[in-house]
DNA sequence: TCTTTACACTTGTAATTTGCAAGTAAATAT
DNA sequence: ATATTTACTTGCAAATTACAAGTGTAAAGA
């Protein structure tokens, strides 16, 4: 059981006790833009984050209701890590990072995905969200 | 001069290679929320960040050309920060993390701001970009 | 003028977190 | 039976953070 201690009542600090640090939302780009949902498969990122920092980051997104862990359907010694509602709701927060590191960091974009956001956010941000609502269906 | 380092070229990975932390995004919180522009006015808010960290994280905001120092008006040895357009811009993620705190988290909210923010996201977002851009030419 | 206060940091040190390499353990595959 | 896959755990050095105290400069007060 993994505590976070609480800083205060401010909704903006509360939401930064959980997904305020450099990984935690890259496991939730993941799940909802690569699709991924084991542990082998968010190791393969190009972050390259350690396995400790992982296996630790899993445990609180799970503990906080962001994510569900379970036997994979295939084998018995692999997880799947399924979005709850809750880890669906954090899509916003993603593509908004998405757009402000597009428009003002050294990243290099998708272009399709690019395309999409400037074509509509709001549209983007439903597509997204209802693509991980039927992921973590299956 | 702080370089930082680029994980990879992900949009995501690269907003969150800067404002991926507990602090920093409260320190923007603060500007474009409270109207803070100075060290000690940060270091009061509930949240308690210490002194060093305070300054580390505006050294990184300026060298990023997030935010920029300036001699204060009223007195030299005071510091005026302000909101460059590249932090003006943070606060749709600012305003996303505020909604997902509110839904999910233990957080207190302003019932005003709440109440502002259910009636229309994309008006907020633009109300305090222009107080925001208002109080940097102050 | 001398002292005190306000403000913005810097420094030192202990505790915590991270990064890296290696090891463990259960379930499959060969 | 042996090897491999998958998901971690462990140990340790390095980096970061938290906490307490100190420094330096400008302004204000006696």
């Amino acid at each position: 059981m993994k505590a976070l201690k609480q800083r205060s009542t401010c909704p903006i600090s509360t939401s930064l006790d959980v997904l305020g640090d450099k990984w935690t939302l890259l496991i939730l780009r993941d799940m909802v833009f690569a699709g991924k949902s084991t542990y082998g498969q968010f190791l393969q990122s190009a972050e390259k984050m350690a396995t400790n920092v992982l296996a630790d980051r899993l445990a609180v997104l799970e503990s906080q209701g962001i994510l569900t862990k379970a036997v994979a359907s295939d084998k018995k010694s692999k997880f799947t890590y399924r979005l709850t509602e809750k880890g669906v709701e954090t899509v916003p927060i993603i593509i908004e990072l998405i757009l402000w590191g597009t428009k003002h960091g050294p990243a290099v974009v998708d272009p399709g995905l690019l395309e999409e956001l400037q074509l509509g956010k709001d549209a983007a941000v439903e597509k997204y969200q209802r693509l991980a609502r039927e992921k973590a269906l299956a």
